[in-house]
DNA sequence: AATGAATGAGAGTTCATTCAT
DNA sequence: CATGAATGAACTCTCATTCAT
C-alpha cells in the first residue's frame, strides 16, 4: 500500500474538509477544502482518490473520533454507570465539536458514503455496543434484535444531542432526560 | 382561454421528483425530473420557481402526506391506544412508500429547505403532537420540554422505519418492538 | 397587408417596448415588454413577427417621431435660423423624452435593425437633410459629399444631447455652444 | 511546478473575442469565443472571471490601442501638425483594424462596461486631450467645457471613421474633410 | 383575436479530475 | 511529489416562439 509521504498533509485535508462541509453542506468544492487546507487542489487528489474517497474516510475518522470520545476512560463499574458515563461523554463531545458533528450529521445520510464504509464504521463502534449490551441484558429490550436496540439508541442520542445544540444552556438537564429515557427503554 | 395549468403536470412533477431523488439523491438534474415527469425541463419552472421551490413544496407535500396518513381514522378512545394506532399507520406509510419515505428523509436534511418550510410543515404535525402530548401527561417525562419529548420519539419512529426497511420480512415484530420501546419511554 | 385589429394595443407595444429597453437594454424579455404593455405575451407576437420585427418598428416610429419634433414649426426664414430651430427643437425633445432618446440610441448601434430599415428611416429625415443642403450651400463643405456632412452633423447633435443629458441645468448653453460649432462646420 | 498561466493564451481569448463580437456582436457565447481561440470554454474563465470581465478588459485593451495607436510618433511641432498626425493616425487605425474598431465600438455602448472601466480608459486619453486642449486654446471654443469639446471632436472622429468604413476608397480625402471640419470647429 | 402554458435550444458558470511543468 | 492550469460535461435557468384552448 503505497501512501503518499506526508501524514500531516493528509491530516491538514481532513480537518479542512471537516470546517468546509460543516459550512457549505457535502456539495462543497474540492477546491475550496485544498485551499482551506493549504494544499494546492491538484495535491488533494494525491492523498484521496476521489471526492467519494474523501468522503468516505472522513466519515469513518469522524465517527471514530465520535466513539472513542465516548469509550474514553470508561470506568470498569456497573452497566448503568458505564452507559451514564458513555452517554455523557457522547454528548460532551458532540457539543465540544459541533463542526465535526455537524458533518458527521451531513456524511451519516450521504448516499455517497458506501455500504462497505457503514460497515467498518460500525464495527469501530463494537465497544460501544458491548456496553449496550450489558445494559439491557436484563430489561424489557433483551429478547429484541441487538441491531434494533442499538439503531434506537443511537437515534435517541443524535435527537438528543440535536435538541442540546438547540438549547444549549441547558445541555446537562437535556443530557440528563435524553439518558433516562435511554435507560427506561433498554435498561 | 389558454391552456390551463395543469394540476395534473403539477402532480408529475412532484410525483416524478419523489421517484428521481431517492433515486440519485437531491443532486438529481431538474432535466432528469422533467423527462421523468414526460414534461419539458422548461415547463418544471413553469410550475416551480427555481429548483429549491420544487423541494420545499416536495418537502411540504410528503410531509404532510405522512402526517395524514398517521392520522387518518384515528379512533376516540385511550391515549396509548391512539398513539399504538399511529404509530402502526406511520410505520405502514413508510413502508408501502419507500420512495417517498427515502425522499423526504434526504429532504429532512437538506439545507435547502428554508426555516419557514420547516415551520409550516410542523404546523401540519400539531395533530401528532397533540396525542403525544397526552400519551405522556401521567408518564415519567411529564415535566421534559414538549419539543425534547416529540424530538426523542420522532427519531425512536424514524429508527424504527430504518430498521423495518431493512428488515421487511419481521415487520410487525420490529413495529411492535419499537412502540414498547416508545411507551417505556413516554407513556 | 391584414393588420392586426387593434391600434390601440400596438402603440401600448410600442411605448411599453420604450421604456423597457430604455431600463434594461436590448435583451429584455419579449414577455416583460408584453407585460408592461397590459397584454399577453402571446399577443405581442400577433402584433410583430419576431423580436427583431418588434425593434425595427420601433426604431422606425422613433426615429420618426424624432425628425418630426426637429421639424416641426420650421419658419420660412433664411437658413440659419432654420437650422438653429430645427436644433434647438431637436434637443428639446431629446431632453423632454429622455427614455425615447436612451432607446433609440440603443437601437441605433443594434445590428438587429437591418440595412433597409435604417435606409427607410434616413428615408423620413429628408427634410432635415434639405436644411442642412441650404446651411452648407456656400460655406467650407460646399463640395464634401452630402452624406458625409449629413453624418457629421448627426454626430455634432448626438453628442451635444448627450453631454446636455450630462448636465442638464445648463442645457441652453451647450445647446448654444453645439450649434455654433456646427454652424462654424458648415456655415 | 505547474504549467504558468499562459499570456499566450489570455492574448489568443482576447483577440478571438474581438473576432467573435465584430461578426455576431456583444450575444455571443462565451463557448464561440473559446472554441475562436482554441482553448476549452472552461479556460476562458480562468483567465477571466466572468463574461463581463472579459469585456470589460477587451474595451480596456482596444481603446488602449487605439489611443497609443493615434498617439504614435507624435511630432514636438505647432498644434494643427499634431492634431492632423494624431487625426490621421487614428483614421488609419481604424481603417486598417475594422474588426477591432466595430467591436470597440459595440463596447463603447454596452452596459456591461462599467463607469470605473469607462473612467480609466479615458485616463490612457489623457495625451489626446492634451493635444485637443493646446488646438483650442486660441480658438472659438476656447471658453467651453473641456469635455464638451472633447466629446464634440471625439463624435466628428468616430463619424469621419464610420464615413470612411463605408466608402474606403476615397479615405484620404474623406481624412481630409473631416479634420478640415473638426479645425473649423476648434481651431 | 387573445391568452398564457409549453417547448427546448442555448446561455454562463462550476467543478472533479487530469496532466504538463 | 507538488502545483495549478486545462478540460469539458453537467448544471440551473431564461426566453423567443408556438399552439391548445
Amino acid at each position: 500500500m503505497p501512501r503518499p509521504r506526508s501524514d500531516d498533509k493528509r491530516a491538514a485535508i481532513i480537518a479542512a474538509a471537516t470546517r468546509i462541509i460543516a459550512a457549505q453542506g457535502l456539495g462543497a468544492a474540492t477546491a475550496a477544502i485544498a485551499k482551506e487546507a493549504g494544499v494546492s487542489n491538484g495535491s488533494l487528489f494525491t492523498y484521496f482518490d476521489t471526492k467519494a474517497d474523501l468522503l468516505n474516510q472522513l466519515y469513518l475518522e469522524l465517527k471514530g473520533e465520535m466513539g472513542a470520545a465516548a469509550l474514553g476512560g470508561l470506568p470498569a463499574v456497573d452497566a448503568r454507570t458505564q452507559m451514564l458515563h458513555m452517554w455523557s461523554r457522547w454528548m460532551d463531545w458532540a457539543t465540544a465539536n459541533p463542526l465535526k458533528r455537524r458533518t458527521l450529521a451531513q456524511l451519516q445520510v450521504s448516499d455517497e458514503i458506501t455500504a462497505s464504509t457503514h460497515e467498518s464504521a460500525n464495527r469501530t463502534m463494537t465497544g460501544i455496543g458491548e456496553i449496550l449490551e450489558r445494559s439491557r441484558a436484563n430489561g424489557p429490550m433483551r429478547d429484541a434484535p441487538a441491531a434494533l436496540v442499538f439503531t434506537l439508541s443511537n437515534a435517541l442520542a443524535e435527537a438528543t444531542i440535536d435538541y442540546i445544540i438547540g438549547d444549549p444552556d441547558r445541555a446537562d438537564e437535556h443530557k440528563q432526560s435524553g439518558f433516562e429515557a435511554l435507560w427506561r427503554m433498554i435498561g
